[in-house]
Order: C-alpha cells, then structure tokens, then sequence
DNA sequence: AAGCACATGTAAACAGTTACATGATTAA
DNA sequence: TTAATCATGTAACTGTTTACATGTGCTT
C-alpha cells in the first residue's frame, strides 16, 4: 500500500522526527540520497501516511497560519520500512536524459556536441568532488552497518562510483569525436 | 513543445522507419537505450508527433482491425532532434529503489539484507555481461561519430561502465556487511 | 482449439511537477 | 520596506503505468 515515497520520508523519520517541511527541504536536493521530491507532494504522502498509523505528528511552535507539525516515525513505520529493505528491488526503467542524446549525436553538428558535453563533464565532476568532500578522508569512515550513518556513507560512496563512472566515459566520448572530427 | 518521449521515438526512427509496435518493442526494454515506454503512450506521441509534422506515416500491409502504420521522421524531426542534442541535459532527479533500501538498512535484518544484495549483484552482472557480450571485441569498435552505430556503441560503452560501477559497490557493501555482522 | 505474436488504439489510475494561496519572523 | 526563510496546504497539469478493447494469422 505504501508508496516509494512514503519509503523515503520513513526512512528519514527513522532517523529523526522532522516537520514536513524539513522533510520537504531534504528531499529538494539528493545527497547520497538517491530519491526527490516536492513539498507538494510530501505533505500529502504524509496525511496517507498517517491514516496507515506509519507516521504520527504533534504539534509545535511555528509560524503561519497552520499548525506547525513535527512527525515521527512509529514502531509499525519502522516495522514496515524494515520488511521493505530487504524485498528485491524493481528493475529501474532506465531514463537518462543525456543517453537519449547521445543516442542521435551522429545528426548533431560535432562541435556544438562537444561543447554539449564539455559543459556536462564540468557539471559531473563538480557533483564528484562535492561527493568526495562529503565523504571525507576513508579512515574516518563508520563501517557498522547497524548504524544510520553507515546508510550516508553507503550511498555517498555508490554517488562517487556513479559519478567517476559518468566522468570516465565522458572523458572517452570527447576524446573519440575529437580525435575523429579531423 | 516536443517532450523527451517524443525526442526518443525521433531517434529511432531516423535511422529505420518504423510500425508503432515495433516502436514499442524496442522501447519496453532499454538495450544501450536509456529510455523505456509502453505501447499506449507511444501511440498518443505518434500522434501528436504527426501533428507536428515531425513524423509520417504510410499505410501498408498488415493483419488486425486497423490499418498498419509505417512511420519515419521527416526532415524537420530530424532537424529538430539534431537541434535538441546539443542542448543541455536537465539535471536527471536521481531516483533508485536499491540506494534508497540501503539508506534505511541499518533497520533490517543483516541476513535478509545480505540475502537481498547478492540477489541484486547476480542481476547487475548478468545485465553488465550481457552489454559486454553485445559490444564485442573493441578492435571492431566504429569510432566514427557521424554514423548512426557511433550512438549504439556509445550508449552501450556508458551502460557498461554503469553496471561495472553498480557491481563494484555491491561487492564493497557485501563485504563491509559480512565482515562487520560477526 | 488454445495460445501467442502481430497490430492499434482508448480509458482510468497513479506519480510527479508547477502554480496558487496564506501568513509569521528575521535580516538587509 | 523588501526579500528571504519558515511553514503548510490545494489545484491543475503532465507523464507513466495498467487495464480494457478488437481482430488476424501462425503454431502446437
């Protein structure tokens, strides 16, 4: 019944009980994190959530004409979550964007191709470093698994793998029309 | 005014014209593809696709209630297509089942979670040796970027270099996980 | 005779994005 | 006083999936 998103905002309330507007702010912007969202739609996913009695809320000081509201995740939240981890994930329907182009790049005009993916390159590598930085010197690096922040770093160092990833074949990609442009 | 779908179904059919179900066969699984659609909605992009004078279509020989379509792209999809390759990619918002499970598996049993993994492991190698089996010997490589294979093997490349990665950092975190649950 | 691949379309439901709407507090 | 951040919600729209609908020809 419940949705992946309802798995994400469990899987932040688990950690810490947050508003949903934090929540929203979080899910914004993905560090290590491999999920977004908007604030609309967090706020209803919470309401369902709620019904199923996966998250509870009380109320806070804050401004606005609403309630501010902090939720938590309670013990059947985390029980569910928990079940869920360890179900197989579906297969992802692969969609990139930049894939799509290069896919029809022999129609392009080369240069402005290359430039395309220089400036892609650059955007890559910044997020690589930001994901490295993030990450830190590897000996500091918590290992328990039974630990929430094993989960950060988990999933910063798969963000890492990605990135060289793309980084790599990018590099390979400028090389090839570049050298075969001539 | 054309959406990404739209772009994916130009490319194709810039390179071979096309029926709408051969279309959506090549689009229900993504070979060195990034991009997944079912039959229903490339049909309502066909459509509109046509409107737009970016398509044609053909009538030819064929079984069932309604007549069988052969499209291709005219020579204004393809100029539209070869425009929009050099653009700049949106930022993809990163969405993955399996990294948002890891984040939250601190919660869950370390033997089911280890179970789980390795079951996702299998899957990623058997995808990544499957792409490498389709790329082939890399002495018969085509490097040159304005035919239409250079799209195929490109795509192909950065699949591989995408499913390498994945089973990397699965083998990492298998590791981490049994080493650290004694 | 049953089932599958070919072939095209519509309808309903769900997921996700963008825009609308309100109002307090704090910093420039 | 103007803008940003905090804070919550609804509405409209777009994109995607799943289900409904029809009918031929080939294979087992």
């Amino acid at each position: 019944m419940t949705s992946t998103l309802g798995y994400a905002i469990l899987g932040l309330l688990a950690r810490e009980p947050m508003t949903g507007y934090e929540l929203s702010r979080r899910l914004r912007t993905p560090i290590g994190y491999f999920w977004t969202a908007q604030h609309s739609q967090v706020y209803t996913e919470l309401a369902r959530l709620e019904t199923g009695a996966l998250v509870a809320h009380e109320v806070i000081d804050g401004p606005g004409p609403r309630d501010t509201k902090r939720y938590t995740a309670t013990a059947a939240g985390r029980a569910e979550l928990a079940a869920w981890v360890v179900t197989d994930p579906r297969p992802v329907p692969a969609k990139s964007d930049l894939l799509l182009r290069v896919y029809s790049i022999w129609l392009a005009d080369p240069a402005a191709a290359l430039d395309m993916l220089a400036r892609t390159r650059a955007a890559h590598a910044a997020s690589l470093e930001r994901f490295q930085a993030l990450l830190g010197p590897p000996e500091l690096l918590v290992t328990d698994p039974r630990r929430a922040d094993f989960g950060d770093i988990a999933t910063l160092r798969a963000g890492v793998a990605y990135e060289q990833g793309i980084v790599g074949w990018l590099d390979w990609l400028c090389e090839t029309m570049a050298a075969e442009s001539d």
